[in-house]
DNA sequence: ATATTTTGAATGACCATTCAGCAAGTATGT
DNA sequence: ACATACTTGCTGAATGGTCATTCAAAATAT
């Protein structure tokens, strides 16, 4: 293993995990330019600039190939948004905001991950493997959620209930990462913009278009964030 | 053509277009066991009962008969949309509500269809086709929501934009949908049931737990629909 | 020298597409 | 009624192309 923080060896003298890591950013590349169903080792290996037989060589298989990109994928979009909770201020509100605006983050939203992901969900119905690894993603997510929610119901009088809304929450920002995809007019910040909208029209003793606000600070004033 | 009300012919004097239909169906049934990438003719010439050849003598390729089956699978979509529409009563909210409704009715909200919507999805950012189809199915039904929330809206003191929330609102639908394929324990009535509890939130005075409220009637009793 | 990584041609499986022929129906003539 | 020619729907074996996988040899490391 390379050392952290010099420059890995590039070339022949590239490391297993850096080879690894070279060919699953080959297949994100291949998979968002042409689909699932037209991503084939070829492409993969052409997108790398290496030679044919090498994805057997360090994969196994191109099914172990496109399980670990799915992998790498769920991996980083979890250390993204947990991140983005840490960095948060403690109360729920602005860990609530932080968590949608990771969601629309530049480096999370391209469309390079979003069509990768895409392809992934299309076929993860009909894979075990994949739909395991995307519900497991998405579970922990919704959970957080969940907590956020319950949390700021007890900070102000609402009535909702935070299980619903909380899948709600995330089935609107799955869809929303979705339509990026889909719509062509529709950018990163209208997405997160509608996303707010909601969060702001959902829980407006909680939001205003400025930021979230902090409990005990409420009707004085909102907190810009981001 | 066959007079309407009565039994089509079977066998060999099938029409054209039964035929047409009977291999779509087919094909909706292949997409959702096997997903996109696995359809394979055979698979649905097997699953029609017929024989190899039979999707190039009707459909002249693979590719048409897909098409073919996107284009059914949206204008079924439309039709039915349109018609809850057409049957609910004419205050926004309570068409907001049949609208919604009828996303999660037992007819359009299959398994078998939400399986196949998904693997075309899938595909549809890398196939310009696809995409096409999709988005303008997309592009009328996000157009009925806002115009229906710009009049929720000026019925009552709401503040919020209906482009944005009309964008949210279908995206939280579309990504409902999608969970119900992906999430295990989600079955159609949770997921209808987290887009009301989202709409009752989003608009109190319009809706409750029992429905959408009459126009001249809010504070009155609440009118149940469904 | 030995081990590891890489190459690229060969292999074999799978699959869309083609098409010659068969079967079932329909029209016309006797 | 029957026979004949013609049309249409369908079949399934053959074809050719694409692609994952294998592997012997080559290149580069230690």
């Amino acid at each position: 293993m390379a050392n952290a923080g010099e420059a890995e060896p590039r070339g022949r003298k590239a490391s297993k995990e850096l080879r690894r890591q070279q060919l699953i950013e080959a297949t994100i590349d291949s998979l968002a330019k042409r689909g699932y169903a037209e991503t084939t080792l070829a492409d993969v290996a052409d997108g790398a600039g290496l030679s044919r037989g090498i994805v057997n060589f360090h994969f196994e298989s191109k099914d172990n190939l496109l399980v670990a990109t799915l992998q790498f994928m769920a991996d980083e979009y979890a250390a993204h948004w947990q991140q983005a909770l840490r960095r948060a201020a403690p109360d729920a509100a602005s860990r609530l905001w932080a968590l949608v605006a990771a969601d629309f983050d530049r480096r999370a939203c391209t469309r390079r991950k979003l069509a990768a992901w895409c392809a992934f969900w299309g076929e993860a119905k009909s894979r075990p493997t994949y739909k395991a690894l995307c519900s497991a993603r998405d579970e922990r997510y919704q959970q957080t959620y969940v907590g956020l929610l319950a949390a700021i119901k007890t900070e102000a009088a609402y009535s909702f209930d935070p299980a619903a809304l909380g899948l709600a929450i995330c089935a609107m920002l799955e869809g929303l990462w979705f339509r990026l995809m889909m719509a062509d007019g529709l950018t990163r910040e209208m997405a997160h913009a509608a996303a707010i909208e909601h969060l702001i029209t959902l829980f407006p003793k909680h939001f205003t278009a400025q930021g979230p606000m902090v409990r005990g600070m409420i009707e004085e004033q909102p907190i810009h964030r981001n």
